[in-house]
DNA sequence: GGGGATTTGTCCGTATGTATC
DNA sequence: CGATACATACGGACAAATCCC
């Protein structure tokens, strides 16, 4: 009722934080509630009601929210709380990189040295903790990428599991969301400029299959010499793609 | 000027993506007519008109990318293309890490963590880079940090500006934004559950410093150790904060 | 499968606050 | 200060989607 509740908000301080009131008061009402992601929200009708505001500022402040991944908004069913994925954040960088026209090569090549230098760091902390059921886990999914790269087919599907399979010991769940964050805006420009798709599959499983024995030989300098090398192709690659479109 | 730009779209393809139609419109707009940040839009007038919609459909399109920082609405002045900042990505992670309700130290710790991996990845890069120049402007910011810590106060805009020119030499504009953004969000979620602000600014300081020394002696080795303590220390903080409120 | 209830999506008209010139 | 252009907000109405009985 009272407007103080100035303390203990989402609010950074006195700064101007996003937009709306009517957002942040339905992110406190999230918080305040200890609603889990998937719970379901009060109606629209509910919201403008309790937060006395029209109905067309409570829609806005949840097309905002849903854009952030914080609600998610089923037409003619309800309104629900996000996952709080990293969706807008690939969004977002997606974004960014094609509005730099004819720069975007350099945007994409910032992309791709954060996941490299991010996981050239990884790899060498997993690398001592990974046990033998860790170790054949991965060599399966290497033996689906050769089988697929014999048979000409791409394997997105199974880069994404190598390398969240690779880092699940650490216990990090914000890790394997992140670098997909970067491999789906990589992808997903790449798509938009019509690039090929991966153009030596073999190389690519190989490059895998490389770190996969760095890492049964418990060789940390050589499995992060791999991984780099493995970036190191995609950035050859990159590079010569944006240069044939040039 | 036709409407033959189904291909090079945003959208992935037949995949569910952000939203609405007319959010995908509006950044379509923006990439066809590259515009660049700070440009004007067009009204919710002209965008009414020209995607023939009503003019609550713009409004909730713009809030959505108002809060993805793809556009920046100034009240009673008009609406321009935003810096495609990471800030939704600071509000979600932040959000995130409220939502998970008794678990945030170890949310707090998967974003350290992350961070922790990037520094000592990319300080790696950057020791044998850094010219006498640079080493210079860092000594200048690791003596205003102890003097601030002298004074008994804290430095969060020095701690800034040091990572900022420690890898301005990458010419990766991601990285000192990504860096920031989590920093951000540790300090934004650490603000709302209270707790104390940087409680050994001094030692703090020496970390910096310690830092700065082993890069001045071109020792990559010891650079690598100098940040993992920084960050381990940052790391025993949060912890112990942590376990005091509980 | 049909039908009614609930909920979100879209639209219109109008009034108000705000920044620029 | 006034004039103008613009975003903000409200209330009401109807359409579309979904669910449940």
């Amino acid at each position: 009722m009272s407007d103080e509740r100035r303390n203990a908000t989402v609010s950074t301080g006195r700064e101007r934080r996003v937009g709306s009131q009517v957002q942040r008061e339905v992110m406190q009402l999230i918080l305040d509630r200890r609603l889990p992601a998937g719970a379901p929200m009060p109606t629209e009708v509910e919201l403008m009601e309790s937060l006395k505001v029209s109905r067309n500022s409570v829609r806005e402040a949840l097309k905002a929210l849903q854009a952030l991944d914080i609600v998610e908004i089923r037409h003619g069913y309800g309104t629900y709380v996000g996952q709080a994925s990293l969706s807008p954040f690939v969004d977002g960088l997606t974004f960014r990189t094609l509005a730099r026209e004819g720069d975007d090569a350099h945007a994409l090549g910032e992309i791709l040295q954060v996941r490299e230098v991010l996981e050239e760091g990884l790899v060498r902390r997993v690398a001592e903790a990974l046990g033998d059921a860790e170790l054949d886990e991965l060599e399966d999914v290497i033996q689906r990428m050769e089988a697929a790269a014999r048979a000409g087919e791409a394997f997105p599907e199974l880069d994404r599991e190598f390398h969240e399979k690779l880092y699940r010991s650490l216990g990090n769940a914000l890790v394997p969301q992140l670098l997909a964050a970067f491999w789906n805006v990589f992808h997903r420009v790449a798509g938009v400029r019509g690039w090929t798709e991966d153009p030596s599959l073999t190389v690519t499983a190989r490059r895998h299959r490389d770190i996969l024995t760095a890492l049964r030989a418990r060789d940390v300098e050589q499995a992060q010499r791999a991984m780099a090398d493995h970036f190191r192709g995609i950035e050859a690659r990159a590079w010569q793609e944006t240069l044939g479109v040039k």
